[in-house]
RNA sequence: CGGGACGUGGCGCAGCUUGGUAGCGCGCAUCGUUCGGGACGAUGAGGUCGCCGGUUCGAAUCCGGCCGUCCCGACCA
């Protein structure tokens, strides 16, 4: 390939509006044009990345037995419906009607397709299967950013297994923990494994993979002490249990006129300090309002508020419903005698007594609570935000909250696919066996930009070896020179011919351009053809990572950097 | 969807307050000089100022509506 004949466009400056590095770099480098809001065009270089992430996926995927397999992106609202999805996962799924009005859905996953197909499976025998594909998803995001990062339109790589009972899918899981391991560490990813939310995916179990990244949009409690690592969604802490007064409390309401939040009742004469405080607040889950009660000084976590309630849609109530519900308004909300409500507490309030909290009547709050005695509690869960500095659940050590990039999810899936879609085999007595499914993305344009989050400096990306669009830039620095040119050209047949993916910087442009562009765009290493060096009979050769340079005689150039090429790969 | 900002040659921006000839840098084309770390000179091409409507003799500029993009909050590979 010749640099003059490619089309990189790389940019002198930095595009505008661009935040995450990633974004910045790989639109500067040449690898990617946006059409619209998370939708991208990838280019030359960027679909050469691509191939290569695809490649070292897939044969991870067939080393633990996958078969790959290519299902459609567009699919009849029969196949959702049938899910129960078309109605549950609302406007992240684009859907519109065809030419015969007939509904139709851009696939966001293919959970539905894959079981509709696992229909034929009929023996015991065929079990266990892996099944996996790389397919465009669509996801009506409601606000993609960060480049490739989050996007409306992307190739994932899925996979789904069935098996006949939950000890086969703790199998397939591991198998595709495995093989995740082994991709991930095969793309020069410092891996993170984080216990993790079943969302709306449902199922049983589910780890995320995650990369340490500013650009990243998850927050994770990291152990660097015994290596526990949980998404903030699911993260437990220890914390000091908390000594209350002795002695029964009583319960008396006071007067707090214009106090409206913890820290106006810490400062109230007669208040009380905010671990002493009960918070209150109010969800909408589903059409039923549930009450949510923390500790003062506590943060709600609302995605374990979620999962607790295995509720699909929650949010926060509206304050006109908080008056109808409770007649009183925010910043005066107790659960104090509310039996016509659900009520849900953290589990730190058990056993609390003493407390302070709201008195469902505006500027009142009443105190001396003892939360069991007073209050109505349906349920105590673990719903408070873990918080950086806490102590390790597993050692004690304080945790550390660090962002991260979500580049793969596994999941235990259970049988709702399976049972939605009639799977089912015979087993060896006979009897019916409806297999149970895991469920395993890897979105792999975010592993892309993840990759150039984690390699790249000041001066542009810094590609991998096995990610590099081309392994070797031959840059040549005077191609009008006849001598040189014809050094450089059997320098580059050389390495083509020892099946290095070379690219020869031909251009008609002054050396310091060729050599930045060949940073920004990331090619591992660089061989510099120059009248100069050619005079001597010599090369430099330059390694992007380190910036390594070394002069190496033109005869043997090519044996050298092909060596170095095939150590590196 | 709530909050904030922006939309002017390919890219980055100024001009708008105070209406009157559309400008700068980079990039691009041609020629010359130069060229082992983002060269210089000369000449030149390229813009219905996001769209629609309104005000005005006259709108990039003022007003209204719409669309788009980015950033901050609720979702996910």
């Amino acid at each position: 390939m010749r640099w003059s004949q490619a089309f990189i466009p790389t940019l002198r400056d930095d595009p505008a509006e661009a935040e995450a590095a990633s974004h910045r770099l790989l639109v500067r480098a040449g690898y990617i044009r946006q059409l619209a809001a998370g939708h991208y065009t990838l280019l030359g270089p960027a679909v050469r990345v691509r191939r290569k992430l695809i490649r070292i996926i897939r044969e991870e995927m067939d080393a633990i037995g996958g078969q790959e397999f290519l299902l459609p992106a567009m699919h009849p609202a029969e196949v959702w419906q049938a899910s129960g999805r078309w109605s549950s996962v609302g406007d992240e799924l684009f859907r519109f009607t065809d030419r015969r009005g007939a509904d139709t859905a851009l696939a966001m996953t293919h959970e539905e397709v894959f079981a509709s197909v696992a229909r034929e499976l009929s023996s015991y025998r065929q079990l266990p299967q892996v099944w996996y594909q790389f397919q465009t998803k669509f996801r009506d995001e409601p606000r993609p950013k960060a480049g490739l990062l989050r996007v409306r339109e992307f190739t994932m790589k899925d996979s789904y297994s069935f098996d006949l009972d939950e000890a086969g899918l703790d199998v397939a899981f591991e198998a595709h923990r495995r093989a995740y391991r082994r991709i991930f560490g095969r793309l020069g990813f410092d891996l993170l494994e984080v216990d993790a939310s079943v969302g709306m995916m449902g199922g049983s179990g589910s780890v995320e993979f995650m990369v340490r990244s500013e650009s990243g949009e998850d927050l994770v409690a990291v152990c660097a002490s015994c290596g526990y690592a949980a998404n903030l969604e699911t993260a437990r802490s220890t914390i000091p249990a908390t000594d209350d007064p002795a002695g029964d409390a009583t319960v008396e309401r006071f007067p707090t006129p214009g106090v409206r939040t913890i820290a106006d009742l810490v400062a109230f004469e007669g208040g009380a300090p905010a671990d002493r405080q009960v918070k209150t607040l109010v969800y909408l889950v589903g059409n039923e309002p549930v009450m949510v009660l923390l500790r003062g000084d506590h943060d709600l976590q609302e995605q374990k508020l979620a999962d607790a309630l295995g509720a699909a849609d929650l949010r926060p109530a509206h304050d006109e419903e908080i008056v109808e519900l409770l007649g009183a308004h925010p910043g005066s909300l107790g659960a104090v005698g509310v039996t016509h409500v659900r009520v849900v507490a953290d589990r730190e309030l058990r056993g609390r007594r003493h407390m302070t909290t709201g008195a469902n009547l505006d500027d009142h709050h009443v105190r001396g609570v003892d939360v069991e005695r007073d209050i109505e509690v349906s349920s105590w869960l673990d719903l408070r935000e873990v918080r950086a500095g806490e102590p390790c659940p597993e050692c004690g050590e304080p945790l550390s909250i660090d962002r991260t990039i979500e580049i793969g999810h596994i999941f235990k899936l259970g049988r709702t696919y399976t049972e939605a879609f009639d799977v089912a085999v015979l087993g060896p007595d006979g009897g019916e066996i409806v297999p149970i499914m895991g469920s395993y993305g890897i979105g792999v344009e975010r592993n892309l930009a993840a990759a150039v989050e984690v390699h790249h400096d000041e001066a542009g990306i810094v590609w991998p070896m096995n990610l590099a669009p081309w392994e070797v830039v031959v840059t040549i620095v005077r191609p009008d020179d006849e001598a040189t040119a014809a050094a450089a050209a059997e320098v580059v047949d050389g390495l083509a011919a020892a099946g290095i993916e070379v690219i020869s910087d031909d251009r008609d442009e002054r050396p310091g351009v060729k050599f930045a562009d060949a940073e920004l765009v990331g090619i591992p290493v660089r061989v510099t053809v120059g009248p100069r060096g050619v005079a001597g009979g010599q090369a430099e050769v330059t390694v992007r990572a380190t910036g390594e340079r070394t002069d190496v005689p033109l005869a043997d150039v090519v044996e050298e950097v092909a060596a170095r090429v095939r150590a590196a790969r």
